[in-house]
Formats: structure tokens, C-alpha cells, sequence
DNA sequence: CCTTTAAATCGCGATATTTCGATATATGGA
DNA sequence: TCCATATATCGAAATATCGCGATTTAAAGG
């Protein structure tokens, strides 16, 4: 759990609103028939969704990844993000330790 | 609450160890003893313990300022900050709803 | 193989942040 | 009024981040 990379990667708009995205699958287009079985989401659909470019998402989920808050499954040239919900709720508790009193 | 500032303000080690360092007044020196009624640590205790630069303690607090993190008060030539619990917990209480499913 | 598609990486210019020393402002006291 | 002290602000150099297009890598299919 690196706070610092995990500051940073909150630190811009975008990445938190894919993070909040990938709190429910139907906010992006229903799967390929032969993914219906994966969990995650294909960067193709967050990028669609971010309206940025293929470049500038693969960064955001690879820092996202790097903090922690999502993790990468390839399955053939596709790769699927989800969120790791466990890693999130210890950020935060960190991060509540750190900030509130005492 | 401007949470693109706060988590500005937290992007950065140090301040948010100053922010820790202003939960307890005994992380510093006692006060003047005309200052004794005061809540608050003024700049040059803080700046003394964070060991940078006079311009950069006062940019820091400064920037904890306008993230809500901490209150200013002035008293004559003395700047006293101090923590703000409220605004602390209540960004806390935006990050959590933002972060955590669903 | 060759082509297509998905994603990652590279290189870059633009912009933002960091941290400093120097300077300005405000206050209190001799 | 003049000087010392406390803090804020300015300007600059170093470094980091942003977001793009171009290129590379990896896998699938013909």
C-alpha cells in the first residue's frame, strides 16, 4: 500500500471518475459474447467512455494499477480492469488514521 | 469543500505530516506565554519542525489553507493555524462516498 | 506469414508543482 | 520614525505531470 502513488492517482478527475465507473459493469456496453464470463472492464470501454485517447487511458489504468485501487487481467488482446475492492477500503483506512484525530 | 484542492493539498508528504503534527500542540515548542490562550501553532514553529524554507512552509500552510484543511488566525505579527476536524472529516466522509461501492 | 485489433510504451511540447532566495507587507517596540 | 520580527508574495530553475500522436508489442485469424 504505497499512500504516495495512491495520492497521486487520485489526484485527477478523470482516473477517480473511471473508478467510480467500474463500480457497476452497466455503465459501459455489454460484453462480447465470449466475455460474458470475465469480471472487468476492456480499456476500449473506458476509453470510449473517457472520450480521451488510447495513450492517455492505458496510462491512467496503469497508474490506477500501480496505486492499487484496480487490478489488469489479460485474456487474449484484450485486457480487463476491475476494481479491488479490498485495496480501496484500506487506502481508506489509512488515510483516515493519517487525517483524523488523534 | 473543493475536492480537486484537497487532494492537491494531500499530494505532498510533507504537508500532510504538518496536518498530523497539528493534532497534538505539544508536537511543538510551548507558546509565548502572551500566546498562551491561543489555539494554534504560528508559522515559525511549523516551519522549524518541517526544516524548509520560510516561502515554502508559508506557500504549504497556505495551501492546507484553501483546501479547508486549517484555519488562519492572525494575532498581531503571529499567524496561528490550526486544524479545521470538521472540513478534515467532512472531506473524508466525500472521498469514502466516492471511493466505496456501490 | 500477413493483417487486423487491442493495448502498452515512447517521445514530446505544454502545463503544473516544488522549493528556493529575494523582496514586500504588517506589526510591535525603542 | 526607524528597526526588528513574522509572515506573505514574487520570480525563477528544476522537476513532474498531462495528454497527445506515433510506434511497438501481443494475440487472433485467415
Amino acid at each position: 500500500m504505497d499512500i504516495e502513488k495512491s495520492i497521486a492517482a487520485l489526484n485527477n478527475p478523470l482516473r477517480r471518475r473511471i473508478l467510480e465507473w467500474l463500480k457497476d459493469r452497466s455503465n459501459f456496453p455489454p460484453a462480447l459474447p465470449e466475455h460474458t464470463d470475465l469480471e472487468g472492464v476492456c480499456v476500449a470501454y473506458i476509453q470510449e467512455k473517457a472520450q480521451v485517447s488510447q495513450s492517455t487511458i492505458s496510462a491512467y489504468m496503469s497508474k490506477l494499477k500501480d496505486a492499487g485501487f484496480v487490478v489488469a487481467e489479460r485474456h487474449g488482446q484484450w485486457t480487463f480492469y476491475r476494481r479491488d475492492e479490498a485495496k480501496i477500503q484500506a487506502f481508506l483506512a489509512v488515510v483516515q488514521n493519517e487525517l483524523l484525530k488523534p
